[in-house]
DNA sequence: CGTCGTGTTGAGACGCATCAATGTTTGTGG
DNA sequence: CCACAAACATTGATGCGTCTCAACACGACG
C-alpha cells in the first residue's frame, strides 16, 4: 500500500486563495480560530481510516476523496470534498473513512476540540455545527437512495448534476471532473467500465459532451435532470 | 395510497412503559422537556416526506420505518427505528423521509425548537445532540458501504447482526423481526424474493434458524460475522 | 522509443430481478 | 367453528443489467 505522507510545506499552487464557500460553509467566520494550512500532494493521505478523529478540514483548492476499504480490497468512496467544502466529520472517536487528495490540494485544518469549545460560548456557532451535520446527513441519505434503488444511468446522471452544481455554482455548463473513472465508480457503486460506457451513452444521446476525459459540457440540462430519477415533489401525489 | 391518520388516543399496548434506551439515547434526561405521547397504528403515518420538520420522536414500543418514495414507486427505506431509538432527524427544513409504524407503536414527540433552546443553556445537552448526529452519520456511512459494495448475502448477514444487537441487547440469540420481507428488501436494496432466498440459504447452512417467518435464532454468530464482509481492522494491514 | 497510467470498447459470465405458481398465515363474516 | 379472502412467504424458471476479463488507444514521462 502506498501510504505517501503529508507534505506540509509544498509550495501552494497558483489558486491558493480561499475559493468561494461551498454548500457546507460556516456562516460564522473561523478565521480567528487556531488553524494550520496544509498542502497535500496528489494521492497523499490526509487522514487514515480508524485513526483518532482529532481534526476537521476545509478544502481551499483541489479535491479530496473520503473512502472506506474492505478487507478484500473492495472500496467505497463516501464523499468527495471540493473547494469550500468540509471533511473529517465522519466518526466520533476515530475516522470512519480515510481521506486522500485527488489532485494537489490545500486545506485548512481545525482542531475539533477548538470548535466545540467555541461553540459552547457561541450559540450561533452551535446552531451552525448542527446545521452542517443535518445537511450532511441529508446528503448522505440521498446517496442511500441512489445506491439502493437507482440504475447505472440514473446514478451517473445524478452525479453529473450534483458535481456541476458544486463546481460551477451555476456559472457555466462546463466543468472539469478532478477524479478518475475508477473513483467515480467507487463513489456510485459501479465499475469503472460501466461509468465509461454510461458517459459515452450520454454523449451519443447528446445530453453531454466530453471535450476530453475530464472536461464535461452539459448540453441538455433538462434531459439530464429527467434521467436522475429523483422524486419530483408534485408528481407523486 | 393509504395515508391512514395518526390515532392519538389509541389505548397504549401492554408494553407501554419506556423500553431500555437504544444506541442513540440521550444521556441527559428530557423527561421534564415538553412532550406528547403518541400511539400510532400499524401502517399509519408518523410524518410525511417533505412536510415541515418540526419534531423529533423517540420510540417507546413497536417499530417505525423511515422511507423515501421515488416518482415511479420504487422505495428505499433509510432506517428502522426500534424501541429506545430516535427518528425525525432527517432533513433540516422538511423531512427527507416519510415515517410509518410497522406495528402498533408508541412514541414520545419533542419539538425540535425546544431541544435547541435547551441546548443553548446546557452545554452538555449540546454535546449530546452533536454526538447523536455524528453517530447517525456513521451508521448511515456504514449503510453506504453496504449498498455500494456488498453482495446480497453480505447485506442480509449484516442486517441480521445489526438488528439482533439492537433488539436483543446481547441478552439472547433469538429475536423477532417486526418488518416484512418487502421492508427488509427495500432497506437493503434488494427484492423481497432475494431476501427470502438468502434467509433460507443461511438456514440450510445452519447459520440461523427460522422458527417462523419472523422469529430468528442465530445458531453460529461467528459464521454470521464472517459473512458480513466488514473490514476487520487488523486484517487489512 | 518503450513503459505506465488511464480511458474506451467488446464478448461472455454471473448475480440479482422479474414473472409466475404455490403454500402459509391472518383476519372477517356467516 | 368453518369458509373464504387477503396479505405475506417461499420456491422455481427465465431474463436483464452490470461485472469480469481482455484487447486496444492515447498521452505523459523517462
Amino acid at each position: 500500500m502506498s501510504y505517501a505522507s503529508i507534505a506540509p510545506n509544498l509550495p501552494p499552487p497558483a489558486s491558493g486563495r480561499l475559493a468561494a464557500l461551498g454548500a457546507f460553509a460556516f456562516p460564522v467566520s473561523l478565521t480567528d480560530c487556531p488553524h494550520r494550512v496544509l498542502c497535500v500532494r496528489r494521492n497523499a493521505e490526509v487522514y487514515a481510516q480508524a485513526s483518532p478523529a482529532l481534526y476537521f478540514y476545509q478544502v481551499t483548492s483541489g479535491a479530496v476523496r473520503c473512502s472506506r476499504l474492505m478487507s478484500d480490497g473492495r472500496r467505497q468512496i463516501g464523499e468527495f470534498a471540493l473547494p469550500g467544502e468540509w471533511l473529517g466529520w465522519d466518526g466520533s472517536e476515530t475516522y470512519f473513512y480515510s481521506a486522500e487528495a485527488i489532485t494537489d490540494t490545500t486545506l485548512i485544518e481545525y482542531r475539533r476540540k477548538d470548535i466545540y469549545v467555541r461553540a459552547q460560548a457561541n450559540a450561533k456557532l452551535t446552531q451552525n455545527v448542527n446545521d452542517i451535520l443535518l445537511r450532511r446527513l441529508t446528503a448522505t441519505q440521498e446517496r442511500i437512495v441512489l445506491l439502493g434503488r437507482k440504475t447505472a444511468l440514473e446514478r451517473v446522471a445524478s452525479f453529473l448534476q450534483d458535481i456541476s452544481e458544486r463546481l460551477g455554482k451555476g456559472a457555466s455548463d462546463k466543468f472539469a471532473l478532478p477524479m478518475s473513472r475508477a473513483d467515480i465508480g467507487d463513489y456510485l457503486g459501479l465499475t469503472l467500465e460501466t461509468v465509461s460506457r454510461t458517459l459515452t451513452h450520454l454523449q451519443r444521446e447528446k445530453v453531454i459532451r466530453l471535450e476530453d476525459a475530464h472536461h464535461v459540457r452539459i448540453l441538455d440540462p433538462l434531459a439530464l435532470s429527467d434521467l436522475t430519477g429523483e422524486a419530483i415533489s408534485a408528481a407523486a401525489a
